[in-house]
DNA sequence: GCTAACTTGCTATTCGACAAGCAAGCCCTC
DNA sequence: GAGGGCTTGCTTGTCGAATAGCAAGTTAGC
């Protein structure tokens, strides 16, 4: 008999173990109100073993962000290298963008509530070369696909800006602030009516630019 | 010698000092990173004062959120007030209040930050009928405003909840993703041509609405 | 002097960090 | 090739610090 298989010993499997833990847990209650022995419990280790691995509790969190980040400045990347092999209107692309961008938030909850209690805290953690790279990579392709002035504090800025927090932020506020105003947010149909409303008002907005609009986009009326 | 007049009993400023500091150490670094000794060395009291006037921390952090919330109500009922008595155009009062909404949530950074909090918590204390009734006020405003369907996650609603993002999440994210994205939020300017921004924004953007608008606002294509 | 407004002492609990212990496999030597 | 020691993975014991809540004490003002 070859003991519980479960129980090997397996480093790699238990490091991924405890980090999956702790992502879900530092996501859910915030780092202070999770405990080692919370994260050992969940990752099927012992109250120890998290401090074995990563050391203190503060750099298990850090261990936590960065393969968060990782894996999504990586996915990042590959979505625009998919988005931009297809040859579509400039409008279809953005809409297209944007919506890809909605979709992708929504499938994050762990990685947008990290970073909301991030934000929340005065820290400051967010200097990971990921977010800041992928930051900057949709910014020139903002600013290249709309002719937009790329600049810091730039029309492309403002704009990308606005779009980050129109997919998120109805996110986070799906059960305080949404509901006060009358959305609900429940069902799938209720989360793809917001999107169209996300992307429609993208789309529309953008020709109330300060500056005027390459004419691809301003000329064109109808989208999809 | 009349000892130090600020060492006088006196429960009513106590009962304010207590509820200033814990409001502001609730918002700054959360429930459970904030003990009620701090609360009470902030507040000027001894460190079983706090529970000697409010019962728990929990009760506490209620008693915060209650007073926050009332104070935030009574703001917005007086500024809608305010806002309907000029004779604009539907285009300039959307323009104004906008701008108004976005003033307002920057000037009260604890109580973003208290929702934020209470929104990443699963707790889901937002039941209070003083932010209800103010997004319901609002709501209804809006719609009659743009001639919108005021139905639960109908087209007013949606504009409402784009509004309340545009004008909220920069707030919190001026540190993290704004800088991401390349805008700068620093100065009052950078603020100014942010919410110069997200005004035009969303005027030009209700013109992407599924349904028709009245045609008093699509007809306007000049601003302020 | 009596009550309300505090303060201070105390206790139980939690939690992070460290240290010690234990077991499983790997390597090195004979 | 086998036996023993050594490294690595992981658990458990323990300590010290923080903290919430209560209870007893203390003072101020009517």
């Amino acid at each position: 008999m070859a003991r519980h298989p479960e129980k090997d010993r397996n480093p790699t499997r238990s490091r991924a173990a405890i980090l999956d833990a702790a992502e879900h847990l530092f996501a859910e209650r915030g780092f202070q109100a999770t405990s080692l022995n919370d994260v050992g419990a969940v990752a099927g280790v012992s109250r120890g073993t998290p401090g074995y691995f990563f050391g203190s509790k503060a750099d298990l969190y850090r261990a936590v962000l960065d393969r968060c980040f990782a894996e999504v400045g990586e996915a990042v990347r590959t979505g625009r290298a998919r988005a931009l092999t297809g040859s579509h209107t400039p409008h279809a692309i953005l809409a297209g963008a944007v919506g890809d961008y909605f979709d992708f938030l929504a499938a994050r909850p762990n990685f947008i509530r990290l970073i909301e209690r991030e934000a929340l805290s005065a820290g400051g953690l967010l200097n990971g070369a990921g977010h800041l790279s992928a930051g900057q990579e949709a910014l020139a392709a903002i600013a290249a696909e709309l002719g937009l002035d790329e600049s810091p504090s730039g029309d492309a800025a403002h704009v990308l800006l606005s779009i980050i927090a129109l997919c998120w932020f109805h996110l986070i506020h799906a059960r305080t602030v949404a509901p006060a105003v009358g959305v609900v947010l429940q069902s799938a149909e209720d989360l793809d009516r917001r999107k169209r409303h996300v992307v429609n008002l993208v789309l529309y907005g953008l020709r109330g630019l300060s500056g005027n609009l390459t004419p691809t986009l301003t000329g064109s009326s109808s989208h999809d």
